[in-house]
RNA sequence: GGCUCCGUAGCUUAAUGGAUAGAGCACCUGACUACGGAUCAGGAGGUUAGAGGUUCGAGUCCUCUCGGAGUCACCA
């Protein structure tokens, strides 16, 4: 154990370094000094030094040139703090050397420490939902994105300290899933999931694209109809072509003019009239949805603490209404449907109830906070929902601020850009989506493909193979979608598909492995670790990943604020490659001496845990193998 | 049209207002008789959409222009 552990070394040493210069610019110029508003960053490579503290904010106290001021707080850092062993200024940079007996105790801790870049539980829950599919179609692309962002965000919030609910909202009624159980009634013949071999998800989506199909056929025919013909003749505007007009059409056709729209109507009312036959039905249907989902999100690795059911919050909020008007900040119309003026806001009027008394989308949600507030005690929620829906949040968030709802500060949208294809959008009718299970299929079958060439995991049994693969195939497939920005468009590529090399995840489960190579025959050979802490040549690959360990807990901690998984996602890439390179460049087993083996050893075990680590909070496990 | 978001190398992307804008893919050239080559090193590729402004310092902040997306339902 080095000398100086009695010093408080979990102590983060730039909060080290931040504290110091600001007593140092205190002392030298009697200014006061904020320390966290201190500027320090790791410094580039080309330069000699560990850290580097930007000085030119100081030069207004100081009245003297970056440089100078620089080589004054410089002296006082080296003197009074003893991590520091050196300093050099560059253009208004003040570069510091750190220690070696400093990393050393650093890793010494780190490498004992299970619970490094974790925080103390802090006593607040949050509630995370995310997925929320439709019970009308299986999970495509889209879904896989939110329910990655959800989990990953899960497990950072739950890292830093919050007791994390993770919930989803299936939105199990409404026009959608009639359209599927009217046109399986119609027209599937009895048959079943198991009798078409279909998984039961799909099956359920093959019959609502076969109701669209049938749907566009009967607009077709009608268009020709006389009636059609007379309404165009009348409606028809100039500039508006007719292929326009019957767009622009559609909808009102669908409720007003359709036999099938008719039959879906229909299908719905009795539904809310719970007429037993339309229940039974519907609970068969969304059964097999049910069925097919939880295979997809087991694949996924995902589970949920609870579950809520549209068909069970779609009333809620009218109670919220009342206590809005009677606190008038909703108001009523003369004929009788319930507002919300946000004009005030930079929004605009907001509808909350029907005329006829009947809630709309926003009601429901409004009435879901309140009741998860009620049932789960959380303080703080976050919604993951693609970003088309950012103008709903900013209205929802608003009204439940003027209820004076007590999580209303505590709530969050976390927006993504949805997922495109190069050709645009995709869309269910059409055909045009990625699907979620074949995309998994797929990418687990190139991860198949790509070991075989390899050959290297031949020997090992078959259930660990596969399972090795099958973590490749998904680490690839996760971290693709992690690592962009949450709030980015996405374009996917299917043809392209997903890398293995590169910034991939496999290139960190990589790493990994070659960690994990090096553990199994530490453990095999009984190698005596404990010289490393007499190891006092630390090269510069050595000290960029001291660093880079280093700056775990401040990443996760900045992921969880941002409510962004892609910087975890990328710190763990260049923690990767960093040891890449250290792996390239050094020796390790065959190092010149004892302690440096055993030193490089234990680097390399810590690393691995933090690869780990890190990559879990994504949801990407790690194979012993690849 | 109003409001919101986005625009970084051919493509995908990184960068709490800080040093010469950092990676990956694709392309070219190299590297183990050594711990696993899904690796490493090097080359080429940028007026950060454009123009002003604030600042010691701007991809980042402000204004305008251009381009793209989303939204503006008594739909969900």
């Amino acid at each position: 154990m080095p000398a100086h552990s009695e010093h408080n070394i979990s102590m983060n040493i730039i909060n080290t370094l931040q504290n110091a210069v600001a007593q140092a610019v205190e002392q030298l110029y009697g200014g006061p000094c904020d320390p966290s508003k201190v500027m320090v960053n790791t410094t580039p490579s080309d330069f000699t030094g560990d850290y580097s503290v930007v000085v030119f904010p100081f030069v207004k106290i100081s009245k003297k040139s970056p440089d100078a001021t620089a080589l004054e707080i410089g002296a006082i850092l080296v003197q009074n703090v003893s991590e520091i062993t050196a300093f050099n200024v560059v253009k208004g940079f003040l570069n510091v050397e750190i220690s070696a007996a400093f990393w050393l105790n650093f890793l010494q801790e780190t490498n004992a420490n299970p619970d490094f870049g974790r925080q103390p539980r802090n006593g607040k829950k949050v509630m995370v939902e995310f997925s929320s599919p439709n019970t009308n179609k299986p999970l495509h692309m889209g879904h896989i994105r939110n329910i990655l962002l959800g989990w990953s965000c899960s497990c950072i919030l739950e890292a830093v300290g919050y007791d994390v609910v993770k919930t989803q909202i299936i939105n199990d009624r409404g026009v959608a899933i009639c359209k599927s159980m009217l046109s399986w009634k119609k027209f599937g013949d009895g048959q079943t999931p198991d009798s078409t071999g279909i998984k039961s998800d799909h099956f359920v989506g093959d019959w609502y694209v076969l109701f669209e199909q049938k749907i566009r056929a009967e607009y077709e025919a009608w268009q020709q109809s006389d009636t059609a013909k007379t309404l165009l003749e009348t409606h028809l505007k100039p500039g508006l072509s007719e292929k326009d007009f019957f767009k622009d059409f559609k909808n009102k056709w669908f409720n007003e003019y359709a036999e099938l729209g008719a039959e879906v109507r229909e299908m719905l009312l009795k539904w809310e009239e719970n007429d037993p036959e339309t229940l039974t039905l519907w609970k068969k249907m969304n059964g097999w949805v049910y069925a097919g989902f939880d295979k997809t999100y087991t694949d996924l690795g995902v589970t949920f603490d609870h579950l809520y059911y549209e068909s069970k919050t779609y009333l809620l909020g009218k109670d919220i209404v009342e206590d809005g008007l009677s606190k008038g900040v909703f108001y009523q119309k003369e004929d009788g449907s319930v507002w919300i003026d946000l004009t005030d806001a930079g929004l605009d009027h907001k509808v909350v109830l029907r005329a006829d008394g009947t809630s709309v989308y926003i009601t429901q949600d409004l009435g879901t906070a309140r009741m998860r507030f009620q049932e789960l005690g959380c303080e703080q929620f976050v919604y993951v929902v693609a970003d088309e829906q950012n103008y709903h949040f900013q209205v929802l968030f608003e009204i439940l601020r003027r209820l004076d709802e007590p999580y209303a500060e505590g709530l969050h949208h976390l927006s993504y850009g949805l997922v495109e294809l190069p050709t645009g959008r995709m869309k269910t009718r059409e055909g045009t989506v990625v699907d979620a299970d074949d995309l998994i299929a797929e990418v687990v079958k190139l991860a198949d493909d790509q070991s075989k060439e390899r050959g290297e995991i031949e020997g090992i049994s078959p259930t660990e193979k596969t399972e090795n693969l099958r973590r490749v195939g998904m680490g690839a497939l996760k971290f693709f979608i992690i690592k962009v920005n949450p709030k980015k468009r996405m374009i996917f590529n299917p043809e392209e598909s997903v890398d293995l090399q590169g910034q991939t995840g496999p290139y960190i489960q990589y790493s990994f492995v070659r960690i994990n190579g090096l553990m199994q025959r530490v453990e095999k050979e009984n190698i005596d670790l404990s010289l490393a802490w007499q190891y006092n040549d630390l090269q510069p690959q050595e000290k960029d990943l001291l660093a880079a360990l280093h700056d775990f807990p401040a990443i996760v901690a900045a992921a969880a604020k941002e409510y962004d998984p892609s910087m975890v996602a990328n710190y763990c890439y260049t923690l990767a490659k960093s040891y890449h390179r250290f792996w390239h460049d050094l020796s390790i087993f065959n190092a010149e001496n004892l302690e440096t083996k055993a030193f490089r050893l234990t680097l390399s075990n810590t690393v691995g845990k933090v690869l780990q680590r890190g990559m879990g909070l994504l949801g990407i496990e790690m194979p012993g193998r690849m």
